[in-house]
DNA sequence: ATGTCGATTTAC
DNA sequence: TAAATCGACATC
């Protein structure tokens, strides 16, 4: 029998680790309009990406790694790829992938996203994203190029791209200033998304 | 051992 | 505009 070689490989649109090496930056804008996936059980939950915030090392004074190597932030100064997952306010975790260089603690922290396949969920906030996406602290340090969360890339979408300042880093010194959050304003959320 | 405060959300 | 809620981190 001779084999179709033609056959397309969707796991080509699949984001791989060299995604995540690149600068916190890039990543949080191309991050725009991706999908993200979670298996859960039998199914998996899917959304289209369309807010994100960069975090920018050490050197970023809104960033956990600002505070050094602790046993919280350990992850963020491993390698790319790897889910940091941290609880705050008593109620809610957060969700981030560690990008570029390995030591160098970048993260982007994901806040907001269009449920897809007929999923009703409200994913406007980056609490109600990683509640909704079932993602707790368990899930942290996790591979985010495998099988239980990943990303594929989306090439016939393009996000019309705003930047604005991060939310909630007042203590950050001029640091809460930088335009480092990026909104998605083609999608029909990012309208009711906080300012 | 104790106090402060948060990469949020929701309700008043 | 403020309460909820608890763990990380700093300080005593």
């Amino acid at each position: 029998m001779p084999q179709n070689f033609s056959t397309p490989d969707l796991s080509q649109t699949r984001l791989g680790v060299s995604f995540f090496e690149q600068p916190a930056v890039d990543v949080a804008k191309q991050l725009l309009g991706v999908i993200m996936n979670r298996r859960l059980g039998g199914q998996i939950l899917r959304a289209r990406i369309i807010e994100t915030e960069a975090y920018l090392g050490p050197k970023d004074l809104a960033s956990h790694s600002s505070k050094g190597r602790t046993a919280r932030t350990e992850v963020m100064f491993g390698p790319p790829g790897r889910a940091y997952v941290y609880f705050i306010y008593g109620t809610y975790d957060m969700f981030n992938v560690i990008v570029g260089v390995p030591g160098e603690a970048e993260a982007v922290l994901f806040r907001a996203a269009e449920p897809l396949d007929g999923w009703q969920a409200d994913l406007s906030g980056p609490g109600k994203l990683a509640r909704a996406f079932r993602i707790t602290r368990a899930d942290n340090a996790s591979d985010l190029t495998g099988d239980e969360i990943y990303f594929e890339s989306d090439p016939d979408y393009r996000p019309r791209i705003l930047k604005t300042k991060r939310i909630g880093v007042a203590y950050a010194k001029h640091w809460q200033h930088r335009l480092l959050r990026f909104i998605d304003a083609k999608s029909p959320v990012a309208a009711k998304l906080r300012r």
